[in-house]
DNA sequence: TACAATTTTTTTGCATACAAAATTTAAGCA
DNA sequence: TGCTTAAATTTTGTATGCAAAAAAATTGTA
C-alpha cells in the first residue's frame, strides 16, 4: 500500500467555494472596502472573485443571516448601515457578552491561558510604545478572543463573533486620542489582574468600562465622519 | 382606471422564494420534522416545497448561518444534534440575553406595553388552569418576546432570537411536570411586579431564576430521552 | 430647457444543465 | 459466506440560461 496522498491544497481555504467567497466579502465588508450602504453588484463581484453567481449569491445569504448585509426584495443587497442608534444597541450588546465572557473565563482559565494572555498583552504594549496602531488592533483583538475562548461556551463565542463583526467596519477607521488609548490600555491591564485573581466581578466590572469607553470613541468618531461627510455634501 | 388588483397571496410571505423557503424550513427544524442530525436532501426537499434547487439551497446557508444547520462539505447539510453541554452551553447565552432583555425592559416599558404583558399573563394563566399546554407555550413565548420588545433594542432581540430557536426543536416537545409547571407560573408572576417597579435588578434576577429552572427541565428531558433512545437502541 | 412617457439595457431571481464527489450496488474472489 | 474492489447511481457544487423586475437611456412634448 502507498502512503496516503497529502493534499497540498492549504486544508484552511474552505472546500467549497460559497465559503470561500462568503470569507471574502465578510472581510472586504469588515475593511470597508465595500462602503456601508453600497450596493452589491452580483456581475461585478463575480468579475472580482472569479466565481459564477451561484456560489456568490450564497455567500451573500450567509451573511445576510449574519447581519452583515441587508437583503431589498429584486433589488439586492446592499452592505448594512448602521445608524447612531443601531451603533448604541450593537454595542450594548456586545458589553455584555464582553462581561459575560470575562466572568466566565475568570471562573474557568487555565493558567496556560492566562499566561498567552499576559504574553499578548506584553505584545501589545510594545505596539502601543511604538505607536504602531494596525498592531496594536490585531493584538487587542486577539486578546479579547483569548479571553472568549478562555470563557469555554461556543455559543457565546459564535454570538460574540457575529455580533463584533458588525462594528469591525466601524472600529477600522478608528483613530482614538493619545488619553483614551492610555486609558484602553490601562483598562487591559485591570483585566489582567482580574484573571490572574479569579474574580468575575472584577472582569465584569472592567469589560463594561472598557466597552463603555470603546463605545464613546466609536460614537465620537461617527458623528465627526458624518459631520465630515455632510459637509462634503454641501460643498 | 380599472381598480388595482390586490393579490390574494399574503403579503406576509415574503416575495422571494429563499425567504419563504428558509420560513418553512426553520419551522420544520423547531417543530421537529425534521430530526436532529436528519439529512437535508436537496431532491427531496425541492418535492416537499414544490421550488428548484436553487433557493432552497440559498435558504439553506441562511440556516447554516444562524446555526441551525451544519454544512458538510460536498456532503450537504444536517439539522444540527445539540450535545448536553452544546444545551447547557446555548442556555447560559440564553439566560444572560433574558435578564439583559428583562433588565432593559425595566427601565424603557411603557404602560401600554405592560398593560399587554399583563393581559397576556391572565391569558396564560387561564391555559395553565385549563392545561391546554399548545396555549400555554403559545402564550408564554409571546410574553417573553413582548419583554424582548421593550428593551427596545433590535439587536438584542435579533440576537436573543436566533438564540433562542437551537433550542425550540427541544422545547417543542418538553413536557415538564405540575410542580416545575407551577413554579415557573410564580416566576412569571415575580416578572410582572418586577417591571411594574420598573426593577431592573429584581427582573434580572427573577430571569435568571426563571432560565436557570428551564435549562433543568430541558436537560432532564434530555437525559431521559437520550435513555430512551439508548434503550431502544438496545431491544 | 424641463419633464413625462416609452423603449432599451441591466440586474435580479429562479430553473436547469453538467461535472465532481460521495454513496450505493453489484461483481469478483478467497 | 465474508470481504475487497469496481461499476452504477445518487447527490452535491457550480455554471449557465431565461423570465420578470428594476434602472437607465431615449424620445416626444410643452
Amino acid at each position: 500500500m502507498t502512503a496516503d496522498i497529502i493534499p497540498l491544497v492549504p486544508s484552511k481555504s474552505h472546500a467549497t467555494l460559497h465559503a470561500q467567497v462568503a470569507h471574502q466579502l465578510r472581510q472586504m465588508l469588515v475593511e470597508n472596502r465595500i462602503a456601508p450602504g453600497a450596493k452589491l453588484n452580483e456581475r461585478e463581484l463575480c468579475g472580482v472573485l472569479n466565481v459564477s453567481r451561484t456560489p456568490l449569491r450564497e455567500a451573500i445569504k450567509m451573511l445576510a443571516a449574519e447581519g452583515l448585509v441587508d437583503l431589498l426584495p429584486n433589488r439586492g443587497a446592499i452592505a448594512v448601515e448602521l445608524t447612531e442608534q443601531d451603533v448604541l444597541n450593537t454595542f450594548e450588546v456586545m458589553a455584555m457578552l464582553e462581561a459575560q465572557s470575562g466572568e466566565l473565563a475568570a471562573q474557568r482559565i487555565t493558567n496556560a491561558e492566562l499566561l498567552e494572555i499576559k504574553a499578548l498583552h506584553f505584545e501589545m504594549l510594545a505596539a502601543h510604545t511604538r505607536a504602531d496602531l494596525p498592531t496594536y488592533y490585531r493584538l487587542n483583538a486577539t486578546i479579547h478572543s483569548a479571553v472568549n475562548a478562555a470563557a469555554k461556551n461556543a455559543v457565546l463565542t459564535s454570538t460574540y463573533n457575529q455580533v463584533n463583526a458588525r462594528l469591525q467596519a466601524l472600529r477600522f477607521r478608528s483613530n482614538q486620542d493619545e488619553d483614551k488609548w492610555k486609558a484602553a490600555v490601562k483598562e487591559h491591564e485591570q483585566m489582567i489582574y482580574a484573571l490572574e485573581a479569579r474574580d468575575p466581578i472584577a472582569m465584569r466590572k472592567v469589560l463594561l468600562t472598557h466597552l463603555h469607553n470603546k463605545r464613546d470613541v466609536v460614537v465620537a468618531q461617527l458623528r465627526a465622519g458624518t459631520h465630515a461627510a455632510t459637509m462634503n455634501a454641501q460643498a
